[in-house]
DNA sequence: ACCTGAACACCGTTCAAGT
DNA sequence: ACCTGAACACCGTTCAAGT
């Protein structure tokens, strides 16, 4: 984010440092971030690296290896920085959350996972979420099924979050607006048909993504916990 | 399915029934139950409707608005066939599996959904959601949430399902080889830093998806359970 | 009103040619 | 080894022209 000093006048125009699969997902991430998915084109880089396009794919196999290294250096960024210092439930929720911001900040990820949700970086997650639930006393049987409901469950909430974020860039409106537009199709419906919908509008309005992330994150881990193994009388 | 009468040679060559909306939409839900997302382009509809390309756009908008009719027809079809006699739970069990049926015959929807997620279609089934959750006894405030997270948990596994079509189609294997290939690659990792995975060998290459799925369904339900409303005993 | 198809703008990718 | 950029194949979409 601080770094835009290439564009200075200091350096010496000719003798740029040479260019590296660093430097290219890191100036497609910056893309990405500033205008969007559709915004990466080949061209684009070309542009802001002053490059050729032969240079780009001397680096990078193609442009689908490019957005995935670029969404596994978010994914690996947020698996890092997580603090694994409290119980696994409360970790859990640390890393989902950590997830969920980062998709947050980068919707473009949220896209690129749906088109490829097994990426290394996407396996580290499952191998933590994994040895929380075994922190957890879910029984090893159990832990494979109840891993990959998490990590779907946070693979959807991603993706909406893509396809919102987009749709705001798309119709250069903010939150708020789009909720209220939302509420109004809703407010539409026939409530006969739809109660439940029309009883939704207002919290529509007024809930916030991220909690209600956390909401669906304490429902999964509520239903895992009735999985719970006890460990002391064996059940057979 | 049934109706392929078109090619025949009964008819006269020159006037066919004219174009319709239905029928590009049919048309073009055939072309991707056949080819993938990939094979759904203008060029080919109008080959296989043996006309021009100003045709097709007088009775559709976009690309888009194609792909996601096609969606609404696939999902309205679940949502209408459903089984609703059941009690409350049952259903939300078969609305669901209904959901994750059509998804994995018809990969591409859950792609479609990705880009997305709030079409008319989906409201329906957010809807159906909501309303079972009343019948199951979730408190009015806790219904958003929990409707919600179960939206999202689909959404993460028509994801997941659309990814595996796709990658299967485009390396022409079955699911099987697919899985031995996957579990060969988690048997490479180091047993120490990923004790999970490597546990999860076993599971992965035998897991049956719409069983792991519905264990995923019965967790959130689970959790659900416990938000239940004590409508006897009244609680300030 | 409905359809035709050449033309346009814009992709990702390649490759002969340079240094 | 690393880079250049014209050229290619292939998209979705438009629009003057037909019936």
């Amino acid at each position: 984010m601080a770094k835009r000093s290439a564009n200075g006048s200091g350096q010496a125009p000719r003798r740029t440092d040479s260019l590296s699969r660093e430097l290219i997902i890191q100036t497609a991430t910056e893309i990405l971030d500033d205008g969007g998915e559709s915004a990466l084109t080949l061209r684009a880089l070309t542009i802001r690296l002053k490059t050729g396009y032969g240079a780009i794919y001397h680096h990078v196999t193609d442009k689908g290896d490019l957005l995935a290294a670029a969404t596994d250096d978010i994914i690996a960024n947020v698996l890092s920085r997580t603090v694994t210092d409290g119980g696994p439930r409360e970790t859990l929720r640390r890393l989902a959350l950590g997830l969920f911001d980062a998709i947050d900040a980068h919707p473009w990820v949220g896209a690129q996972l749906s088109r490829q949700p097994w990426r290394p970086a996407l396996l580290d997650f499952y191998e933590s979420v994994g040895r929380l639930l075994d922190a957890l006393a879910v029984p090893e049987k159990a832990r494979f099924d109840a891993a990959g409901t998490l990590v779907n469950y946070v693979l959807g909430v991603a993706v909406q979050n893509a396809a919102n974020a987009r749709y705001l860039s798309s119709q250069d409106t903010n939150r708020e607006t789009f909720l209220n537009g939302a509420a109004a199709q809703w407010a539409h419906l026939d409530p006969g048909t739809y109660p439940f919908v029309h009883a939704s509008i207002t919290q529509l309005r007024e809930h916030d993504d991220r909690e209600q992330f956390l909401a669906g994150i304490d429902i999964f881990l509520t239903g895992i916990a009735a999985l719970r193994e006890t460990r002391d009388t064996w059940v057979r």
